[in-house]
DNA sequence: CTAGTTGCAAATGTTTTGCAGTCTC
DNA sequence: GAGACTGCAAAACATTTGCAACTAG
């Protein structure tokens, strides 16, 4: 059971900063597991919750969600700009986010080029990059696949 | 007169797609066209195009500036996760932002990396990029040295 | 017991929408 | 003159905050 060593990490990392584990912050760090994808609105966030917490107020997910953040256990990102953020577990690798905007399917990228970024930015321009948050919209290859085959006479 | 063909380019990319000519479109255009940076809120092109035309409202605003994106006149960024959208005219090349956390200024950076980035991920993984929406956050070159003038004794 | 947390409700801030009057073409 | 646009007001979202009650340590 990963369940475990999750917990214990969870555990450790509030003590450490000198807050306490309740019943709501389980919740939502068991939310924010989840298996496929894994980019979860606030919406999504407190509806997860409220399965395992009945009665876990949206407020207290947002006040929850930003003390994740300033401990390092989860990450926000903003798919689409003017829309809602969305939110992850913390990767130790840094990553970046490729949005399908035809399914809506969100793939983590891992991979240097991050890091090429950062060191590029601090050797030639002197900016020290703290966070990179790269973003890419476009067609993911299934659904370019789809489109093909549309095309051609109708999948689905 | 770079006056006459901004308002030219604006004329003809609104009567290409069957729009029409107005006031406020105007004054929003011309908003839009700051020496700086260039980075505005939309509160920001508010109060700018009400400078040159009292009486635009915020709501006309919005709608313009959607069309501008609608027609690739103008492009919205994300500097902030949640916080406002900020406004630019839309540039032929493509670029990213590099913003100051301390001081809160945005710089563009022009260069191939967002180019590269699309040819990666299309032949190594068959994602199509459409937009690449790349923003740094960190300290720029001038503030770092603020900081170690602070230290040394006191800058400013 | 005591301070950190939570739920509830109300406030804030941003963006969208409905509609009647206005103005461009 | 017809339909695209605008201003105004209200609605729809997303997120934050104040506060009294609750609870983990």
């Amino acid at each position: 059971m990963e369940d475990d060593a999750d917990a214990r990490e969870l555990t450790a990392t509030l003590r450490a900063g000198g807050h306490r584990l309740t019943g709501p912050r389980r919740a939502v760090w068991a939310a924010l597991a989840v298996d496929g994808d894994g980019h979860l609105t606030v919406d999504e966030v407190v509806a997860r919750s409220q399965d395992a917490r009945p009665g876990v107020d949206r407020a207290t997910v947002y006040r929850v969600l930003a003390l994740f953040e300033e401990l390092g256990l989860a990450r926000p990102s903003q798919l689409d700009a003017g829309g809602p953020v969305h939110w992850e577990r913390a990767h130790p690798d840094e990553h970046f986010h490729l949005r399908c905007t035809r399914c809506g399917s969100v793939e983590h990228h891992v991979g240097t080029l991050v890091a090429t970024i950062r060191e590029h930015l601090d050797d030639g321009h002197g900016f020290r990059a703290d966070t990179v948050e790269l973003t890419v919209h476009g067609h993911c290859a299934t659904c370019r696949d789809d489109e093909r085959g549309t095309v051609r006479g109708g999948v689905r």
